[in-house]
RNA sequence: GCCCUCGUAGCUCAGUCGGAUAGAGCACAGGAUUCCUAAUCCUGGUGCCGCAGGUUCGAUUCCUGCCGAGGGCACCA
């Protein structure tokens, strides 16, 4: 029953938003199999073939049949092209290629109705309702406050905000999540840092410590705190240590968020470790597990059975110290998680806690909440300047800061730059190569390709020209290769963005716009638009505002501004 | 020692559930602008898809082993 509705709201969702052609190619091969009495193989692939001489859309149908019928896989792919021929309209043409694709390629008029799509979509273009408004929490960056963000967290951002902008996109209720870990042992060496700083500042003079923070924004909030608070040294000492660790988790939070939002990243909610703590909310998980039978006292410390789910080794959760650990308070944020009821939850980490990732997992499965988990991690980002490695340490003091590079090249470089690799491979990132405003620089393509169209806009509207509407007339006027080349390409967008958001990868985002951009430039190369005689010029102008529209669709998944003078985009990274 | 990720063109990287002659950008060489922005376009060629087996109609893709790189195996965070 539930099944049968599902599969209905999948159908009008598909006819409506996906990718039409594939579709329509797929409701014509099930009805013939079904006519030739064959059954539709869950492992058919459509899709657009490597070569155009293939035609659009290429399926493979045939070839997994064969095997069970007991037939030549060509001998079937003949039998289902002479059906296909004598049953669809769309088609121009139909043929076997290979060792038995069935190919076909869709007739003029048939891609010129995405320009209908795209036109009444606008920037909704490539909208789906795949995600049924199911709730999902992006847990982000997530960075301890215990200095500026670097280039590593940057690449976390900008995953992080563009899955939250696909996901939106195919329909879910996505909400973007900060945990600020205020609480444990980082936190007192921070306030001890700041502290150590204060008394030297004073004039007291006392040694560095071992294992402190040793940047100069150490010094500075030191600097501060003794300014405002001259009599500081009159207060008992865990008193003034405590303000230390205040000032500076207030002043470097404050400076995290300033520097996520110069990078166009925001979150929802900012989640306190502390306020977990205050709440309750540890102990509370604490006996969730003890009720599962899960946790035990052993040596003076509480333990996690996490070898009931699969680990080598059972964890600790609470030391004989007293302590506790990082993973108890992980196990009782995402218990706090799903009680807030989030049906998905996805939180990115740097590719250092892999070993964590199991451990987490099993937790969340022993509070009943099995598959509902997924942590993506992204790989290191090494920064280069010169060609020469830039070190990156946060105790140490010598980092390049997110805010930094941002400045230096620009947020839009730097997230494009991002999210055009997977996230699990390392990346290099250039400065000197991501700031240059050229070639070689693929952002400034993308976004060139939209300035271009719109200086054209611009022009036309000088010289009364309107964009035409979609329709026959207009249609008329655009069966050249090139132009039926950016409507195939316009086409595939929606099944783009349905493809990034399921596997949560925006780099197939960035890899399609480049795409449509080089269809978009070579266009205006061998095509005039505003000299092509007033029909062809509005015909032309609509395929190119509807290019427009969907480059600037897709630069907004990634958080990219798509600029309409490319003067706009210079000042950008000064 | 055990576990995870990765190994694709000179460089940086794509390659979806196994499909057709493995792709793109950069770099290199040559060419295109009386006309909408040359931040552009066109033409050139390069691969033991780390190695060796296995699975099958077919393997860069899946399985096993090996080599190489990085990371992880705490009462650290």
């Amino acid at each position: 029953m539930l099944r049968a509705g599902n599969l209905v709201a999948c159908r009008s969702f598909f006819e409506g938003e996906k990718m039409k052609a594939k579709q329509y190619f797929e409701d014509a091969l099930r009805a013939a199999l079904t006519r030739m009495d064959l059954p539709w193989p869950e492992k058919t692939l459509i899709e657009p073939p490597r070569e155009r001489k293939f035609g659009d859309y290429s399926a493979n149908v045939a070839m997994l049949l064969a095997g069970p019928a007991k037939r030549k896989p060509r001998d079937l792919a003949e039998e289902l092209a002479a059906d296909l021929r004598g049953q669809s309209t769309h088609f121009e043409r139909i043929e076997v290629a290979g060792p038995g694709f069935l190919n076909v390629t869709f007739a003029q008029g048939f891609w010129h109705t995405i320009l209908d799509d795209v036109q009444a979509a606008g920037a909704a273009y490539g909208a789906s309702a795949l995600g049924k408004g199911r709730k999902v929490q992006v847990e982000y960056v997530s960075a301890n406050p215990t200095g500026p963000l670097h280039i590593g967290h940057g690449r976390g951002a900008a995953l992080g905000d563009s899955l939250a902008r696909l996901l939106r996109k195919t329909g879910h209720d996505v909400s973007c999540e900060y945990y600020i870990n205020d609480a444990g042992r980082q936190m007192r060496i921070l306030g001890d840092s700041v502290w150590l700083r204060l008394r030297q500042l004073s004039g007291q003079d006392i040694p560095d410590l071992e294992d402190f923070y040793r940047g100069d924004y150490i010094k500075d909030i030191a600097a501060r705190i003794y300014r405002e608070n001259p009599d500081i040294f009159n207060l008992p000492e865990s008193q003034a240590i405590d303000i230390c660790f205040r000032e500076a988790v207030d002043e470097i939070l404050a400076g995290i968020k300033q520097d996520l939002r110069d990078f166009r990243v925001g979150h929802d909610v900012w989640f306190s470790e502390k306020s977990l703590v205050d709440a309750g909310k540890i102990d509370a998980a604490f006996a969730d597990l003890a009720g599962r039978g899960l946790s035990y006292e052993q040596d003076g410390a509480l333990w996690f059975r996490t070898t009931d789910l699969g680990d080598d080794k059972d964890r600790v959760l609470k030391k004989s110290t007293g302590e506790l650990t990082y993973f108890a308070s992980d196990i009782a944020y995402h218990r706090d998680k799903f009680e807030r009821g989030f049906d998905r939850v996805i939180d990115i980490w740097g590719a250092d806690h892999h070993g964590y990732v199991p451990r987490m997992q099993a937790a969340v499965e022993a509070l009943g909440h099995k598959g509902q988990l997924q942590v993506i991690l992204v790989q290191l980002v090494s920064l280069l300047k010169d060609g020469e490695q830039v070190a990156m340490s946060t105790r140490a003091g010598k980092f390049e800061t997110l805010a930094d590079v941002v400045a230096y090249v620009g947020a839009d470089a730097a997230r494009f730059l991002f999210l055009s690799r997977k996230s699990d491979s390392p990346l290099e990132f250039d400065l000197e190569l991501v700031r240059r405003k050229s070639m070689d620089n693929p952002v400034y393509y993308v976004q060139y390709a939209h300035a271009r169209v719109h200086s054209m806009l611009a022009k036309a509207r000088e010289a009364g020209i309107a964009p035409a509407q979609p329709g026959a007339a207009a249609c008329a006027h655009l069966g050249t290769p090139e132009d039926l080349e950016l409507c195939r390409l316009m086409e595939r967008f929606p099944d783009i963005v349905a493809a990034a958001a399921e596997t949560l990868a925006p780099h197939v985002v960035s890899h399609y716009l480049g795409e449509l951009a080089a269809g978009l430039h070579k266009y205006y190369t061998q095509h005039h638009v505003l000299s092509a005689g007033p029909e062809v010029a509005s015909a032309r102008l609509l395929l190119l505002s509807c290019v427009a529209a969907t480059l600037a669709a897709g630069l907004e998944l990634l958080g990219v501004s798509a600029p309409e003078r490319m003067d706009q985009v210079s000042e950008d990274a000064a």
